[in-house]
DNA sequence: TTCCCGCGTAGACACTGTCTACGAAGGGGT
DNA sequence: ACCCCTTCGTAGACAGTGTCTACGCGGGAA
């Protein structure tokens, strides 16, 4: 049997680590499965004992990004108060901040392409997080299908993160803040802010 | 000089065509130069001289499924009558319709990363319909910044099309009809239907 | 005829992901 | 102490990719 130094990750967290770090730095292109491995220190044929496919290290990789936006999502809620409305608009400061922060890493989580048939992260990450923005717009509109609301609010995030990640909101409408269209959307979908 | 005969298309546009094709059939990974060349009939290196790049070609391709989405756009508006909201309801259902019926080609506009850094389709194509879209919004919300309206119902359908396209939002709102969606979106961002 | 030039061919190169055979290292059972 | 065996990474092959370059064919112009 392996004994685990304390300094001894592994090298399975260590190309998912390269990767997240490659990510950040050079973008989704630069992902190659040789280029992980030159990074990690290993041969290219090393990756393959722990994925066996470059998809499922891509998986991995984007695993990591589902797990931080779950956790900035929960940090938001953390600091407990503030109405319903208040919340909904945290939730999505912080996945347009986690969005345009972390361009590549978001692109990848969301280049289905690229990751394991499973959706993995949605399932794990992603669905708790949707069910909270339900529950949360159906206290703001109990009016409304709450869950159609909410999907409709979050395809309105997902465009927003992507059309202005690469400059078109930007020329289309001239404006230079993207605070404005969130702003925009948050009224559209949940009545303007005063309630 | 050569004589262009009838049904000698050239081989630039020969190329565009088997590449329209071929995504609508396989999708976009399918849009390999050495497969576009080879279904063209001609050697891997014949597309070089009209497309410098990869990426040119691409384009190129792309291109045409910009030009289609106007031409669509304008058709639907071409039966002229009807209310400012109903307009709008009519190109956002063009738009979402064509997303979807034309998958590959709609991801291959949108895959920034395939595509020449000039946006082409955008400035050329996307620009014109979105300022269309900023004009019948203006006339339906005076009250309302049309442009950020605009742009905010947009990303709105982007998201719709794009979560939507791979099963997202039907996994997580739990419907399995994007009309829905389509109208909260609607709804949301220009008020109630019966104005 | 002879030249030339537009157009496409064919091969090389570096790179990718995948597959397979191999070797080093170390603990457990006898 | 010895051997075996599992674990883990190496190294090479293979088909495929985009790009680059040298080459040849063929038809209009001089």
């Amino acid at each position: 049997m392996r004994v685990a130094r304390e300094s001894d990750t592994g090298l399975r967290d260590r190309l998912v680590d390269v990767g997240v770090e490659l990510v950040a730095r050079e973008g989704v292109q630069a992902l190659t499965l040789r280029e992980i491995a030159r990074r990690a220190g290993v041969s290219h044929g090393a990756p393959r004992r722990y994925f066996p496919t470059h998809l499922e290290l891509l998986s991995a990789i984007a695993r990591r990004g589902f797990d931080e936006l779950a956790a900035r999502a929960a940090a938001a809620e953390a600091g407990g108060e503030g109405t319903a409305r208040a919340r909904v608009g945290a939730l999505a400061r912080v996945y347009l901040e986690f969005a345009l922060e972390k361009r590549g890493m978001y692109e990848l989580m969301f280049r289905h392409d690229l990751l394991e048939s499973g959706h993995l992260g949605l399932r794990d990450s992603s669905l708790p997080l949707f069910g909270r923005l339900v529950q949360l717009v159906g206290r703001v509109r109990p009016d409304a299908d709450a869950r159609l609301v909410a999907g409709a609010l979050w395809a309105g995030l997902h465009g927003i993160a992507q059309l202005w990640g690469w400059g078109s909101l930007q020329l289309a409408t001239g404006v230079d803040d993207f605070a404005p269209l969130l702003r925009s959307a948050l009224d559209a979908h949940l009545g303007p802010e005063g309630e």
